[in-house]
DNA sequence: GTCTATAATACGATAGAC
DNA sequence: GTCTATCGTATTATAGAC
């Protein structure tokens, strides 16, 4: 075993306790399986986070702020509800089938089960985002006149249920491949 | 305290897991925490089932059942996938207010990290009754063609994040109030 | 069938050497 | 900073009286 750097060694963790988090949940894995997995010490562990809660909040943190960044890169050029959504789906399905393990993460984890006082993600500053370009495209006229936040849950809604039925092994098709059609579905519930 | 029959004692038992499983999650659910809320022994409690996995597994096959049953006794006698479909989201929202636990049991609830073989409910029974009937749909001209399982994806996930947002108190109006609404988007996506 | 008291164990977390 | 060995406790499940 060569020796890591204390970074390394923390990223090794932090990657382990997502997949097992993903595979079998939170409350199913235990400290011994993490040691097994990420072939880290369990005194080694215990120094760099507090306790295992500490370990699952770092880790939502980092993947949501990763998450979070990399879309607005996406999208912040853009103009245009049309243009912004579209990249949105693009970025989200490409994520999906680049790294199924964080998309699955950060879609299916009950992290308010782990974090009492939490939010989905799904429901937080990504959702909002795309209400506020929906009320935009009302107000520009490229989207039909209604309730924004109805009409961002029902096209995010429509967006994200493709990629669980991906994740879920349910649709074959690589999700670039559909990609094109189910914006095409999802962009007519809201277009003008 | 008066005493109850066998058979209300178990469904006693079984309301008050429901409930907890819902609130705090199944790990986060001891069985001294079912024997407070449902006010019946522990040796009662493991008298009617055979362990805490076992009273998941009931818990959720007579929810889906039920599930199931009144679902169809919605939809069968319509004919024409719109009719269907309305009557689907009709009974889904109006599930939603009268039973908000039970909805949240079947829609939230992690039933693969208790029974490691489980298919998600949202990807079973119903689901593939909604993709048949979009099938029969496109043959008969009211759906605009395409792949069924994407576009049953993006119906009923656009439906159901609806649903996602009001039990989490994001949407404030009661669900009757924008079924209509709803449906409008999420059939807009999929008509022809 | 229902209850109380208790056993068995699995887990998170710590102590202390290197 | 990393490791191994171990503790304390919380939780599932059982035993046995009524």
């Amino acid at each position: 075993m060569v020796r890591l750097k204390p970074e390394e060694t923390r990223q090794r963790i932090m990657d382990s306790a997502q997949r097992l988090f993903v595979e079998r949940g939170y409350f199913n894995t235990v400290i011994p399986d993490i040691v097994r997995d990420s072939e880290i010490s369990i005194g080694s562990i215990y120094h760099h986070f507090a306790n295992k809660q500490d370990l699952a909040k770092a880790l939502y943190q980092e993947t949501l702020q990763t998450f979070l960044r990399e879309m607005h890169s996406c999208t912040d050029h853009l103009t245009g509800v049309k243009n912004k959504l579209n990249a949105v789906v693009q970025f989200i399905y490409t994520l999906c089938e680049d790294n199924p393990i964080q998309m699955e993460y950060m879609l299916f984890m009950r992290h308010n089960e782990i974090f009492p006082e939490h939010i989905p993600i799904c429901l937080s500053e990504p959702f909002k985002a795309v209400e506020e370009w929906i009320e935009d495209g009302i107000a520009s006229g490229d989207v039909t006149p209604g309730i924004p936040l109805l009409m961002a849950g029902v096209f995010m809604g429509g967006i994200l249920k493709v990629v669980e039925l991906k994740l879920r092994g349910v649709l074959k098709q690589p999700l670039p491949e559909v990609v094109n059609q189910t914006f095409v579905l999802a962009w007519r519930s809201i277009a003008k």
